[in-house]
DNA sequence: CAGTAG
DNA sequence: AGGCCTTACTG
DNA sequence: GCCT
């Protein structure tokens, strides 16, 4: 590797990382709470901060989004673009040249650390380092320890024994360190889940300040001078490495002992001559903005004028004790150091340095030689790269520290030479109701898979849900890239990510993909019904943003049409008290036309979601052996209740030969004021009672679910459909399409369609796989 | 047929 | 390197 | 994206 390409990574993870800073950790009372234990105040800091927001008002170039994958990053020209709307032609701004975070997802902190990291309450130490020293005692995976600070009683808080669980020895980066944070406590969910995740990678964590501190850990918003205010020093002893937060978070992320003298790394000095310091830029003020997004359906109009509003992350309480940092805490206080103060730089210091901290200055300065050289940050963030990946090999494996995690994903019972275990349906999965430790990792993860499949990538978004339906069936928090790769369906990238979501509370790939000046108004089209990736980037790169642009200057089939006029009623998800209200009107229609009729409300309502984005309604009735049979019937029903004004609006009606088996419309609640009505998306299928259950796992779902059970349904040389199970199928060899419909193995129970399968039986709040 | 939705 | 579910409706 |  020349060495100007090694200065222009380097030049690109800078400005990848500029991302990273925030203002503060989401928590801006934090920081003034903990300067007031400060002896002297330090507030000025904001305002000597410049603003990194450059003043582009001007809208940026866009580039067609294409709808084949793989082109994603590659910036296009754009080739016919009306009048004014567009500024000028060129890059789309991408990861490189948009340093600064928006202010609708600027922070990604402040989510509370999940109830499972909560129970690993951090207050407890380690055996003191002396122990570990003299006694070589070989250190168990887990070990359960108790506090010797006594800071929980000062806090008036019972705590719970912890249990932190070490990682594997390998990955132990942090043997031999001992870490002094600052603020140094575990309040704040983010700063607990760093300190936990240190200790099990092999850190002592301190509360004390003492002599055998190696690493000294600040908070992002606190300055080297707030540091030394709070320690009562005047220059840190030489043997301590101070770093900021990203330090660590790279650590976790990378798996190895990062560089501490990067610049990334700093803790931020405003004194420090140099005014060049980066600062993050100004926090945001975001309420006026998503306030929009979350009021009620009255403002349909709301989103025609502008562009619409990114969305706010998701934001966790931050209410915090008042009495928050408490006193300095430290029993040994910093008089303890004072010996070594007094001798500052003196080479006093130079024996204990070597005593106690050669472990960490060591491994400091092998890798200092790497990441200087090496640069094995990977790539990942660049959409292009499908090369291999490097970044496992860039050291051929030789680091201790760095030992590949072998990934032993379990094989199982081939049947019919199919690994059958594999399937994910063979695996339920959980309720969606239910609270998981990793629901705000999965809500990032799925923001980024919703991303990609806006932007038209097939199979990125399919990955994604899978891996979010495992994460809904851990039951701890995952925050190790060990962890995280055990999961099947979870690799190396998004093992990656979680550990980044889990540990910094942020996903800068998120971050910037978001920050797309076309992304906002490419999901306000794809948001639209009958409208996906193809038309709205077609749309976007015809130069149109707005929902009124469209409707001005667009050809727009009836449906689109409906879906641009209802909008904001369709983008709302129903709550299941609804559906169920929905459900319960359809069922009384039905029953005065056809007391035979079997009405059943499939979809996410059947899986017992919360809410649905949809009504699914399954027709049946015993006996039948087709559809046909089933048309008159739905016929005289959608007459019915369209008179009713219950539905209003047809969206795709089945064809006039009556061999149509659904209807995709919209329907309200009537019982309730005209104004407070909210049009809802409904669909109905017509079920033969010969396929009721083949139907029933189909409207079911959910999608992961189906398709796995297709898929598994193929691999043993069978074909599943919303009809049945049909074995004997023919497929075209290169097309594999289907030639014959095969022979109907079972349509009409659901359980045995799982029992073909050989699949146990899931119920259907089991089947949530994303 | 491609696009969209399920 | 190549697969990754299947069918139905729209225009 | 992941898996074979």
């Amino acid at each position: 590797m020349t060495a100007a390409s090694k200065s222009d990574k380097a030049r690109f993870f800078e400005e990848l990382y500029r991302l990273n800073e925030f203002e503060s950790d989401g928590e801006p009372n934090e920081a003034r709470e903990f300067l007031k234990t400060c002896s002297k105040p330090i507030l000025s800091r904001t305002s000597e901060e410049p603003s990194l927001i450059p003043p582009r008002k001007v809208l940026k170039p866009f580039k067609k989004v294409p709808s084949i994958q793989r082109s994603i990053s590659e910036p296009e020209k754009i080739k016919d673009v009306p009048n004014a709307t567009v500024g000028s032609i060129g890059k789309r701004s991408g990861l490189r040249g948009n340093p600064q975070v928006p202010a609708a997802s600027g922070s990604l902190l402040g989510k509370e650390a999940s109830s499972s990291a909560g129970s690993a309450d951090s207050t407890n130490q380690r055996p003191s380092i002396e122990d570990r020293r003299t006694v070589s005692n070989p250190v168990p995976n887990t070990l359960v320890l108790t506090n010797s600070t006594g800071i929980d009683t000062m806090l008036g808080k019972k705590r719970k024994k912890d249990t932190i669980k070490l990682v594997r020895e390998a990955d132990r980066i942090f043997n031999g360190f001992e870490f002094f944070f600052l603020r140094n406590d575990d309040k704040s969910p983010l700063r607990k889940r760093r300190i936990t995740l240190s200790r099990e990678h092999g850190a002592i964590w301190t509360t004390t300040w003492t002599n055998k501190i190696t690493h000294l850990i600040v908070d992002n918003d606190l300055t080297r001078k707030d540091v030394l205010t709070y320690l009562k020093l005047n220059s840190l002893p030489p043997q301590v490495i101070m770093v900021n937060e990203e330090y660590l978070s790279d650590c976790f992320v990378q798996r190895r002992v990062m560089n501490s003298l990067l610049k990334k790394y700093q803790v931020k000095d405003p004194d420090a001559g140099a005014a060049k310091q980066m600062a993050p830029p100004p926090p945001a003020s975001e309420n006026s903005d998503s306030s929009l997004q979350l009021k009620a359906p009255q403002s349909k109009l709301s989103r025609w004028g502008n562009p619409p509003q990114q969305e706010t992350l998701p934001r966790i309480a931050q209410a915090r004790p008042a009495s928050y940092p408490q006193q300095p805490v430290v029993t040994g206080g910093p008089e303890a150091l004072s010996p070594r103060e007094a001798t500052t730089l003196s080479d006093k210091d130079g024996s204990m340095v070597a005593e106690t901290q050669d472990f960490g200055a060591l491994t400091e300065w092998i890798q200092l030689a790497k990441d200087t050289e090496g640069l094995p940050l990977d790539n990942e963030d660049e959409d292009a790269v499908d090369s291999v990946d490097h970044s496992d090999s860039d050291d051929g494996g030789a680091s201790p520290l760095r030992a590949p995690a072998k990934r032993i994903k379990r094989f199982a019972i081939k049947q019919g030479g199919t690994n059958q275990a594999n399937f994910q349906c063979m695996t339920g999965g959980t309720a969606a109701s239910t609270a998981n430790p990793n629901d705000y990792t999965i809500s990032v993860l799925e923001r980024l898979g919703a991303y990609y499949k806006r932007i038209g990538d097939q199979w990125r978004p399919t990955a994604y849900q899978k891996a979010c339906g495992m994460l809904r069936k851990q039951d701890h928090l995952i925050c190790t890239y060990e962890e995280a790769i055990e999961i099947r369906t979870i690799g190396h990238r998004l093992a990656k990510k979680i550990v980044e979501i889990a540990t910094t509370g942020r996903l800068r790939r998120l971050e910037s993909a978001e920050a797309d000046p076309t992304d906002a108004p490419l999901k306000l089209f794809v948001g639209i019904y009958g409208v996906n990736t193809t038309l709205a980037s077609e749309w976007l790169r015809q130069g149109h943003r707005t929902l009124d642009d469209l409707v001005k200057n667009v050809k727009l089939s009836e449906n689109q049409k409906l879906g641009i006029e209802h909008y904001d009623d369709l983008q709302q998800r129903i709550p299941r008290e609804e559906v169920t209200a929905l459900g319960q009107y359809i069922k009384d229609a039905a029953a005065a036309l056809d007391p035979d009729i079997e009405i059943i409300i499939g979809g996410s309502y059947r899986r017992g979601a919360p809410t649905s984005g949809d009504i699914d309604i399954i027709i049946s009735k015993p006996g039948t052996t087709s559809t046909t049979s089933l048309t008159p019937f739905l016929h005289s029903l959608i007459t019915h209740l369209t008179s009713q004004k219950f539905l209003v609006a047809a969206l795709a009606v089945p064809h006039d030969d009556g061999t149509g088996s659904k209807w995709h419309g919209c329907c309200v609640l009537p019982s309730k004021p005209r104004q407070s009505q909210i049009w809802r998306r409904i669909d109905f299928l017509l079920v033969p009672a010969s396929e009721r259950g083949a139907a029933l796992l189909y409207f079911t779902g959910d999608d992961i679910f189906n398709r796995s059970m297709r898929l598994l349904a193929n691999k043993m040389g069978m074909s599943l459909n919303q009809r049945g199970l049909y074995e004997n199928v023919m497929r075209d060899r290169w097309t594999r399409k289907k030639v014959t419909e095969g022979r109907l193995v079972e349509g009409r129970e659901e359980r045995r369609i799982f029992e073909r399968l050989g699949v146990p039986w899931r119920e259907p709040w089991e089947r949530v796989l994303h």
